[in-house]
DNA sequence: GAATTAATTGAACGTTCGTTTTATTAGTTT
DNA sequence: AAACTAATAAAACGAACGTTCAATTAATTC
């Protein structure tokens, strides 16, 4: 056989993208035969080739493609909120919200940074400075205001994307609390880390309760 | 050739345990190969299986004994501190010394868990999970004090633990920081995040005013 | 010093790896 | 309907994989 009836070469592109996320996602890039690939797609292993040069350039495509979304995405985000402290709420939102929706793509971008090569590498690291960045410009801005208190920036940006990030190891849809119920959860907890004042007390000079939300754990 | 001079088993093994801690932890279980394993030890591919069955009970070694070295030493050190608030400091300050002290070891507990076999992942995640609890332990007994203020005890130990395992992913022996610099940071964080009153505070029925490390970044 | 045990080498096993080449068919254009 | 392009299959490439086996030498025991 050769061509098949029906084959689509945009339909077999998407069909690949789809299927290494997931095999990727699941059992890691380097366990991932070309094979497994191919037998998933329900293709043989050459068509791959027709797509992409190499095994390599696939994660790379994958890793850039997610770095690029989110940032656009987060970039769309940023504009709306209004002040620092609903700024820092929006991108814990907008972070958790976007880990759950694309977990495959965040898991990858997290664990296959090693086996990228070291030019592909680079770009990505870049990439992902860029979004964390944006996160170090916000707590930035709370510290000029004087809505936050915080004492080492580049230490407490790191806490909040790694307590963040952290959601998507443990994060399953059909869990007590839904995405959003756990986004809630980190704002308050990402508002304590960067010792945000409540509106009125900065103005009154006054001192914070703690208020967190009302979902308790069993 | 056959036996070499001076060679000794208790020698060989350790020296297989640190190069392939050395290579995972590097390159990842899947991308070390055994001849890459055994020319870093300086040994032929088969000398391996005189001291390890196969590949996977290499890795599943690793982990185990990384993992009940760490109950152990923290077991140890929960013992001495007096009150919640200084034990919930302690595991901190533990958790943080022990991720920089044995870096690769807790780097491939971290990442090589889907490469273990259902059996033996059972098993690391059970004794990943009696590390985990202790740290709940804790803020269940803050919570029943009033020491501590907590939304939700399974949200925050998560959060707390990502935050704090996330130390792994950056910190660098010659960076701005030494470990324990970066240890009482993270004990600033965490006690902010489960909303610690002052020792005073809770006597008193006065509020905070929140107080940082003096360290700050540039 | 002979017998035994410990530690390793060198060569090979069959399998799987990522990738390439060539041929063949499906769809599109002229 | 002929020519052309797109999309695949089938088969093979050499290299590398984890692992096994038999032979060999070093150290230890008797």
């Amino acid at each position: 056989m050769a061509r098949t009836t029906g084959s689509d070469g945009e339909k077999t592109r998407s069909a690949i993208d789809a299927a290494a996320k997931r095999l990727i996602a699941r059992i890691g890039y380097e366990a991932m035969s070309m094979r497994q690939l191919a037998e998933e797609v329900g293709v043989q292993p050459a068509a791959f080739y027709r797509y992409y040069p190499n095994k390599q350039e696939l994660l790379f495509s994958v890793m850039r493609d997610h770095m690029e979304r989110l940032l656009g995405a987060w970039q769309q985000e940023n504009g709306k909120a209004q002040g620092v402290r609903e700024r820092f709420a929006a991108f814990i939102r907008f972070h958790i919200q976007y880990h759950v929706e694309r977990r495959d793509d965040v898991h990858i971008a997290n664990m296959e940074l090693r086996s990228l090569s070291a030019d592909n590498l680079a770009i990505i690291v870049k990439l992902r400075s860029t979004y964390e960045g944006s996160l170090r410009d916000i707590l930035d801005e709370g510290i000029e205001t004087g809505a936050f208190d915080i004492a080492d920036i580049a230490l407490t940006t790191r806490a909040i994307i790694a307590m963040t990030t952290g959601v998507n190891v443990w994060f399953r849809a059909d869990d007590r609390l839904t995405a959003s119920e756990v986004a809630e959860n980190y704002v308050e907890l990402g508002l304590r880390l960067v010792g945000a004042k409540k509106i009125e007390t900065i103005a009154k000079g006054g001192c914070d309760v703690p208020v967190g939300p009302k979902i308790r754990s069993f």
